[in-house]
DNA sequence: CACACGATGTATCGCGCCGATATAATCACC
DNA sequence: GGTGATTATATCGGCGCGATACATCGTGTG
C-alpha cells in the first residue's frame, strides 16, 4: 500500500522523504494518514530490496549546501515492481484504502488495468452492500436502533458508490470504444 | 478499540472468543475486520490486566462435555474500565472506526456522552470536509482527473454525513428536552 | 536585536491490528 | 464411511500509526 504509493510518486521524479509525505498527504490525506512512522521504515525496506537508491549526494548538496536531505529514485527493478503491483490487481483486496491509493495513480495506469480495478472495486462494494441489506432485513427489529441507523447509512453509501463506479466504468468504456 | 468492543460485549453476558468475534462481525463486520489475529491476543491482554477472568470450567463443561471453550466475564475493574473508555471520549479520535464502534454501543451509553460523541464526530467530519473543499478549490485544474473525482466523491459523502449527524443530534436534544 | 514559533527534515519506538496459517473436534450430508 | 462446513483456540510476521526526539532554517514580534 505504502510501497505502491511511494513507488508511484517516485515514478514521476526523484524525491526525498519529507516531500513524498507531503505529496501523499496532499493527494490522499483526507483518506489516509501516511505517517512518518511508516514512511522512513518503508523507504529503508524499499532500499534494501533494491527498488530505490539514494541519489548521489552531489546534486542535492549543490542546490542546498550541507543538508541532511536524502533524495531517492527508482531503480529499473523498482519500475518493474510498480508495474507488477499495478497489473497484479489481486481480487479481494479492494478495500477503501487500496482502491483510493490505486485511483490516485490512475492517470499512469493502463486502460485495461483501470477497468479491472474499477470492476474489482464494484464487486467488493456490492458484496458489502448485500451484507448490509441482509443484516437490515433480518430480524426485522431486535437490533439496536443506532446500529440499525449506522447500517442503513452504510447501505445508502454503498449504493451511491456503486452508481458512481458504474458511471466511471461506462465512461472508461466509451473512451475505449473511441480508440 | 478492540478492547472497548470486547468489554462492551462482555458487559451484556459472559462469552467465549469465537462468539465474541461472531457478534462483532455481525455488528460491525461491514466496517471493520475484527480478525482472530487480534481477538485472542487482546483477550489475553485484558486478562493479564485483570479486566476479564475465565469463568470456572464447571459451567461450560456441564453444558458441553469436554470442550476447549474458554468463557470470559468482566471483573468489576473491567466494568469500571469500560465506563472510563465511554466517558473519556477523547477529542480528536473520532475517525470512522472509533465512531462506528462507539455507536454500536450507544444504547448503553449515557445521553450526555452520546451527545459529546456525536458532536466530536461532527467536528471531525467537518474538518475533513473543509480539507477536501480547499483541495478542490485550489489550483482549479492541474490535479489528476481521477483524484479530483475521488475528492468530490469524498466531499459529497462528508456533507451527507454532517447532515445525518445533525439529525441525530437534533433527535437527541428533543429526547433530552422531554425528560 | 533577541527570541520564539512554525516549517523543513530524518529517524526510532512501542503497539494495535490484520491476513495467513495451524490444529482439532464436531456436525451434516450424501 | 468419507468429505466439507462449522465451531473453537492460537501463533507468526508484517504493516502502519501516533508519539517523540532532534536538528536547521525562515519569519515575524516585542
Amino acid at each position: 500500500m505504502f510501497e505502491f504509493a511511494l513507488l508511484g510518486l517516485l515514478h514521476e521524479a526523484p524525491m526525498h522523504g519529507y516531500e513524498l509525505r507531503k505529496r501523499l498527504h496532499d493527494l490522499l490525506g483526507a483518506f489516509r494518514a501516511f505517517s512518518y512512522g511508516s514512511l522512513y521504515p518503508t523507504l529503508r525496506r524499499l532500499q534494501r530490496a533494491g527498488l530505490i537508491v539514494e541519489e548521489g549526494p552531489e546534486e542535492s548538496a549543490l542546490s542546498w549546501g550541507r543538508r541532511a536531505r536524502k533524495v531517492y529514485k527508482l531503480t529499473p527493478e523498482g519500475k518493474e515492481r510498480f508495474a507488477d503491483l499495478l497489473s497484479e490487481a489481486g481480487p479481494q483486496t479492494w478495500d477503501d484504502d487500496s482502491f483510493g491509493v490505486h485511483l490516485a495513480f490512475f492517470s499512469r495506469t493502463p486502460a485495461d488495468v483501470r477497468m479491472r480495478i474499477l470492476e474489482g472495486r464494484r464487486r467488493w462494494v456490492e458484496e458489502r452492500r448485500e451484507g448490509l441489506r441482509e443484516r437490515l432485513a433480518r430480524t426485522g427489529e431486535q437490533i439496536d436502533r443506532y446500529t440499525r441507523e449506522l447500517h442503513s447509512q452504510g447501505l445508502e453509501s454503498t449504493e451511491r458508490e456503486v452508481r458512481w463506479l458504474n458511471e466511471l466504468i461506462a465512461h472508461e468504456q466509451s473512451e475505449q470504444d473511441e480508440q
